[in-house]
RNA sequence: UCCCCGAUAGCUCAAUCGGUAGAGCGAGCGGCUGUUAACCGCUAGGUUCUUGGUUCGAGUCCAAGUCGGGGAGCCA
């Protein structure tokens, strides 16, 4: 046997003879040749075996592998432009480990539940795989920027005695006998590692029990939050800026084949540069009620009455063409499909069209004082070509624990992220209240015990210094990169509301 | 919690006005010298989500429920 080579690792070894260990992705057969596509998860590569070239009992066995059979071959290694990695293998011997029958993704469509129900083989495919190797450069791309800027990592609780505010968006367990909730962030014990040693992060999963049921939403998902000593607003909005650039930078410069299988348009991550835009809240505020919100919107509404016109012209056009005679087996293929992806649009873009209205209104009629909605936020990304930090956020609809703006008591020091295209919030975070009365204040107001964060308000009596950090969604940011249209596909496994299996 | 949509073969979907439940893919067998979701022929494959109702007759209409999808609120 030759030495097992990586599909990833062909280039190198051309003209060679090789071993391979993979699964069929899929074969053709015809009577004297057999292509088999072997996947290694580093790649796919057409294996070719001849009827001549190899002994009749080889070739009967290749012919009858199925679908994800999984096997060991030998071959020599050819460069071939038809191949789709640039490389095919002329095989000599072939091995099958475990024959398979029956694999249940087929290389034709599936809808969204199967392959959620079959996550464990969907993981196989090219799809989840190109987001899977994005999603793993994010999160590496994530802890070497801390890690090369001097921030040392504090691994915070994941089982939180206190509900603190918005008890009912946490999971309760049973902790020997006493409730305890699953932590929704790590912010305050970061907070007291950031004033013990200066810069700190924490990255691990988090839990929130919303009964959310969209695009944007996990129950379990993986939150990065840095925490900064010494460091007010500007200083904070500085560091998610250089922080963000160069999690792109890593993604454009390692994966632009994975964002092409993924049809994601490149041009949109390359013009996330430095400096994002800024605005405060109550800029935001008069952008919604102003005429640019109000003509973004009509002009949303008007190009999505004439898509649907047209896709429904088009779509009654196909569905004539489908039944009529004489129309050829892979036209029909062809048109299954086309009139398939024409209708979920069309469900989409009707959606849409029933919310603009709504949006209208609520941007409009939009009050000083309340917290942007998710359409708000749609609304502002759209009118910017890149990320757009949102600063100074009304006291009221903020925590408790976000730094007064002693220039506007009105507001506090916080600030949100918002992915360009509609992706939302990416990023939330603020300067912390660094003074003990102010803070004790604000508890007061909102009817908050002292007792369990007598440990937090230390924080504040001994070397108290102002700082603050924020709080970066990896799968929101996964999926905004990747141009995906759910957060669930961002992670192996998905929790969601009524999803837990497998 | 609220609003909209859906459930038919293993998968993706058809089934006109309420009148015999179909196709492609997948599976099995056969054919084909290089295929790119290959192609061609044959075979097998159904409690039309559940319960109840209307009707001579229900996949189709009505009611309730279950599950799923999309959205609102809330959030990263």
């Amino acid at each position: 046997m030759h030495p097992v080579v990586q599909i990833d690792q062909l280039a190198g070894h051309a003209d060679q003879t090789v071993t391979l260990a993979g699964w069929v992705y899929n074969a053709r057969v015809s009577s004297k040749v057999v292509f088999l596509v072997v996947r290694d998860g580093t790649g796919l590569c057409q294996c070719v075996v001849g009827k001549a070239d190899v002994p009749p009992e080889i070739f009967d066995r290749a012919a009858h592998l199925g679908q994800e059979s999984s096997l060991r071959l030998t071959g020599s290694v050819h460069a071939d432009p038809r191949a789709p990695g640039g490389y095919e293998i002329h095989v000599s011997d072939l091995q099958a480990v475990h024959s398979t029958t029956d694999y249940p993704i087929s290389p034709k469509a599936h809808g969204i539940d199967f392959l959620f129900k079959h996550r464990h083989l969907w993981l196989r495919s090219r799809r989840p795989t190109a987001i899977m190797r994005i999603r793993h450069t994010v999160i590496d791309a994530i802890r070497r920027f801390f890690n090369d800027h001097g921030f040392l990592l504090v691994d915070t609780p994941i089982f939180a005695p206190s509900a603190g505010e918005g008890a009912q968006t946490l999971f309760e367990v049973d902790y020997f006998g006493d409730p305890m909730y699953l932590a929704q962030t790590g912010q305050l014990y970061l907070e007291s590692a950031a004033l013990a040693y200066g810069r700190v992060y924490c990255f691990g999963p988090t839990f929130r029990a919303e009964k959310s049921k969209t695009r944007r939403h996990l129950t379990e998902f993986w939150m990065v939050e840095p925490e900064i000593a010494w460091a007010e607003l500007d200083d904070l909005l500085a560091v998610a800026e250089d922080f963000i650039v160069s999690i792109v930078e890593r993604v454009l410069a390692n994966h632009r084949e994975d964002l092409e299988t993924l049809g994601q348009d490149v041009s949109c991550l390359e013009r996330i540069r430095k400096p994002f835009y800024r605005l405060t809240y109550s800029e935001a505020a008069e952008i919604l009620r102003g005429p640019r919100a109000r003509d973004l919107l009509e002009k949303d509404l008007a190009e999505r009455q004439a898509r649907i016109a047209e896709l429904t012209a088009r779509l009654e056009a196909q569905e004539k063409e489908r039944s009529g005679p004489g129309v050829k087996k892979h036209r029909q293929d062809q048109l299954a499909q086309e009139i398939l992806d024409g209708r979920e649009e069309l469900a989409d873009l009707e959606e849409q069209v029933r919310n603009i209205p709504l949006h209208m209104q609520l941007a409009a009629g939009f009050e000083w004082g309340k917290d942007l909605g998710g359409s708000d936020e749609t609304i502002i990304s759209r009118l910017h070509d890149r990320p757009i930090f949102v600063t100074h956020y009304p006291r009221e609809c903020k925590a408790f624990y976000m730094k007064r703006d002693p220039a506007d008591p009105r507001v506090v020091r916080n600030f949100d992220l918002l992915a360009p295209d509609g992706y939302g919030e990416i990023i939330g975070g603020s300067q912390r209240e660094d003074s003990l009365d102010a803070l004790l204040e604000r508890m007061a107001m909102e009817n908050m015990p002292t007792e369990p964060y007598e440990w937090y308000l230390d924080l504040r009596r001994y070397g108290s210094v102002p700082h603050g950090g924020f709080g970066l969604g990896v799968e929101r940011t996964v999926a905004w990169l990747c141009g995906l249209k759910h957060i669930r596909e961002t992670i192996a496994f998905p929790r969601l509301m009524g999803r837990v299996y497998p």
